[in-house]
Parts: C-alpha cells; sequence; structure tokens
DNA sequence: CTTGAACATGCAGATTCAGGCATAAACGTG
DNA sequence: CACGTTTATGCCTGAATCTGCATGTTCAAG
C-alpha cells in the first residue's frame, strides 16, 4: 500500500482547506484510487463532521460564505509561498507575534513542526492552527472580535500588546506605499497593529505583489517601522526600489 | 538478539519523525522481525500515547485528530440536544459567558441567527463560530492557550473576567457530583471557570448524563453555584433528584 | 424527458489485525 | 547451579479492514 487511508483523507482535508472545495473526480486522478474509495471516504469523512458531502465532491462543513474563507481562495499559491519563505524567518527561542489574516494563517500553517517559541497573536484562526504544535507556547490576545477579519482589537488587546517585546512579529498588510507606509482599512486594526510593531525588534511585511505601492485609508506606520519584505516573485523588479532604498530586506518566494 | 525492544521502538519513533507516516510492512522489512512483532510495537507505542496507529502503519499522535476535534465525536447527538436546549435560555440584550469545550462549540452553533447579545468566550473556536453572526458582540478573553481543551488560561484570563458581570454563564462541566460539586482535571482551567462563575447572575451547567455524579481532580465550585443543569434524556430519573434537591432547576434535552 | 455521470449497495480477494499458544532467552531467588 | 517467573518473539486462526468491481439507482445538466 502506497499510502495509508488516514493519511489519504487528512490530504483530502488539506486540499478542502486550500481550495475551499474539493471535487470526487480530481482526488480520484490526485491519488490514485477508484472513485469508490475516494467517495466511501468523503461519505465517512462526512459522517465525522470534517466536511459536508455533496453531488460530485464536498464543501467545508460550515456552509463558509464568511468573507474570511472567500479570502483565502484568492491567489492561494502566492500566499503560500510567500508564507513559506517568511516561516524560515523564525528561529528556536524566539517570541513571535502573529497578526491576523489569511496569509498569516497560512505562515502559522507553514512554521516547522519541530520549532519551540513563543507565539502571540490577535487571530483566533492562528491560534487554533498552531494549538498542537508541542513546541509552542500560544498566547491569544483578548479583545473585541472583529467579524470580517477574524482577529481580536479594542483597547484590551492594544494593552496587552503593549507589554511584549517580541523578536519579531509578522504584519499581514492591506496596502504598503513607498511614501505612505503600511496602511489599513479599519481605525481598530490599525491601532492593533501600530501595538505590536511598537516592541518588535524587527517588522516583516508580508504583501501580495499587487499590494505593493497602494495605500488604503488609515495608516498605520510609516515605511521605516518595516525591516523586512516578503512578496511573491511575480512582482515588477522596479517596484522593489524604493523599498530597498529605505532599508528594507527584501525576501521574494 | 540483534537490536533490543526499546531500541527497535525509539527507531520506529525515529522513521516517524521523519517522514512523517511509518507503514508496518516498511519496518517488518527493515528491521528484520515478524510482522506481527511490529504490530506489538506499535499498539503499545499508541497505547503509551507516542503515536496514532492505523491500518497498515502509524501516523504522528497529533498529526490531524487533535483530541479536540475526536472529543467533538462522542456521543454527537446528545451534545447537539444538550446544547439546543440551553440555546433556547438566551434572551436578547442578556451578557453571555460561553466556557470552551465541545458542547459549548455546539452551543454557540445552536444560537439562533437573530439574537441580539454580548456573548464573552474563552474558546477561540467558540468566537469564530459566532463571528458572522451580525447580532452579536463577541469579545474573546485573551489568555495562554490550552491546547487540549482550546481555551485560555492564565493570569491575563481571570482578570479580563473579573470585571465582568454577566446575565448567564455557560459552563461545559467535566463532572458534577451532587456533594463535591463542579470539578474539572485542570488546575488552570479551575481558575478560568471560577471566575466566569462568580461575576454571573446564572450558572448553567451543561453535562451529559455520563458526567452526573462524577468527580474530577479539581473542584471548581460547591453544587451550590450552578442555578440550572441541561442534562440529556437518557439519565436515570432518580440520578436528577439531589440536583433537584439543591434548588437547581434542570432541564432535559 | 433524456442521458451520462455520480451514487449506494453488495460482494470478493487481499491485506492486516488481535488473541491464544509455544518456544526460548533473560531474570530473580534459594 | 537449579528452578520458576517474566519477557520477547514467532506462528496460527479467525475476524476485521480496505479496496475495486458489478449492479442497479439517483442526480442534474441539456
Amino acid at each position: 500500500m502506497a499510502m495509508l487511508t488516514d493519511e489519504r483523507r487528512s490530504l483530502i482535508l488539506d486540499r478542502l482547506r486550500e481550495h475551499g472545495r474539493v471535487l470526487a473526480a480530481d482526488l480520484t486522478a490526485e491519488l490514485e484510487v477508484s472513485p469508490d474509495t475516494i467517495r466511501r471516504d468523503l461519505r465517512e469523512l462526512d459522517d465525522a463532521g470534517r466536511l459536508r458531502r455533496v453531488h460530485g465532491g464536498a464543501l467545508p462543513r460550515h456552509g463558509d460564505a464568511s468573507p474570511f474563507s472567500s479570502r483565502a481562495r484568492r491567489a492561494p499559491e502566492a500566499k503560500a509561498s510567500i508564507a513559506r519563505r517568511a516561516a524560515a524567518c523564525v528561529r528556536d527561542g524566539q517570541v513571535v507575534i502573529l497578526d491576523g489574516g489569511t496569509t498569516t494563517l497560512e505562515l502559522a500553517h507553514a512554521l516547522p513542526d519541530t520549532l519551540r517559541a513563543s507565539v502571540i497573536t490577535t487571530s483566533p484562526p492562528v491560534a487554533i492552527a498552531l494549538a498542537d504544535r508541542p513546541g509552542l507556547t500560544v498566547t491569544v490576545v483578548g479583545g473585541t472580535l472583529r467579524p470580517h477579519a477574524l482577529v481580536t482589537v479594542g483597547a484590551a488587546a492594544v494593552d496587552a500588546l503593549r507589554v511584549i517585546r517580541a523578536d519579531v512579529v509578522f504584519l499581514g498588510v492591506c496596502g504598503l506605499h513607498p511614501e505612505i507606509g503600511v496602511t489599513t482599512a479599519d481605525l481598530e486594526e490599525r491601532h492593533v497593529k501600530a501595538a505590536m510593531i511598537d516592541g518588535a525588534a524587527e517588522v516583516v511585511a508580508l504583501a501580495d505583489h499587487d499590494k505593493l505601492g497602494t495605500a488604503m485609508p488609515v495608516v498605520v506606520a510609516p515605511l521605516t517601522a518595516v525591516t523586512r519584505l516578503v512578496t511573491d516573485a511575480e512582482v515588477d523588479a522596479g517596484a522593489l526600489a524604493p523599498y530597498r532604498a529605505a532599508g528594507i530586506e527584501v525576501l521574494l518566494a
């Protein structure tokens, strides 16, 4: 047997998380088993409550028309490769702050299994993703939950972050403009992000290439607050010059 | 004997760490012992909690069958009906505290879509489940994440809860004994649960019928702290008498 | 309504598994 | 050393699991 049954089913759940849906035919091809086996897998995963079976494939259990999970489907491979590149920046023993957002959630999944570190996050999905890593201490920053972004905000969150001096903070940025700096759309989130940046020795911005050169309504911090930028390889070479000029180390994924 | 038993088992765990899985057949070939011996090894390593036995081989224990998701599969219909019954106790405008655990997560899903209330929880999964309810304000209580239970604990969580005066708190109890009271297995969780109870006008305990009459090592609160008990209909009628005698309103789901 | 794809069900072959039993080595004790 | 006990291992048998195939049914797009 090339692949264990449970292994195959985990892989199906991975694909489901990745793409937001799976087709029985695709799985048959990728996993090289008969359609019957795939159907059985999907049926039993449904019985176990791990997914929702539909004709032709399967969907995530909780209907999930949520903005969060639909956003996760945008440019998943770019986000994933950025996440992998960024994950390599973390070293054992560090205190790491993880922002919310789909890219940082990918980063959480991409962290090496063996990593020993302390992770602080405002994002419940990130916290859950890291819960079963034996080497990690996960701290959730409390506050009011922003439904769209699934991050905590408010005075409680800012207070909790203010006392933390992190080695590195990973920031999922909505816009990163050479002159305007780090920007976001939400005023409450701005204060939380600013508090994360304040105490951190290193600030790593994670941004798809199409976030570069754009700006959102609320300014979080000047560009000089960022020490590293991780983006995908599809970016124009010239577009990176202003960031390098600002002393930012640019990593291409 | 070419290789000691424990030596062989360490090697199996090494292979598992290396490849993320092991096949019984491969181990038989590599270690030159009978399949029976390998099976015995895998079984005992599973009993010792070092790996997860599956048909044909073994997988890492925390691969994806987290204790949380496996617990969710135990008596799901009882949990769901308890959750539905309890959800009917919540009224518009209330401040509600939701404990962690699989039953309270079901309760979160069972809350009416139209409910307008403020929900406070230590459980990231509960927070996510409620995020897209337009009528709810969800507050996450920050703290250190307990990997097994997926709840936050620690001084930060207790502090945050101390200032809250909730109308009702829903407590997922591990054990509810007529004389010993509400008990749990974890000392940190005990302090968080106690803080939840302290400021609450009403304390609703959610418990499968098989939790009644049992006690865990750590006492959270005396039975008198509980004002309502929701359990499933499979409970012996006689078993409920001591709770009713203590002035607790018992709801059968 | 038609039709092809997807589906559930039952079945068979192959593999894997659990428990009982026998053997042999290692161990402890007098 | 002699003896009984424990442990580890391999073999055996019946049971369980997994997978693919055949059958008839259901679904959904045209």
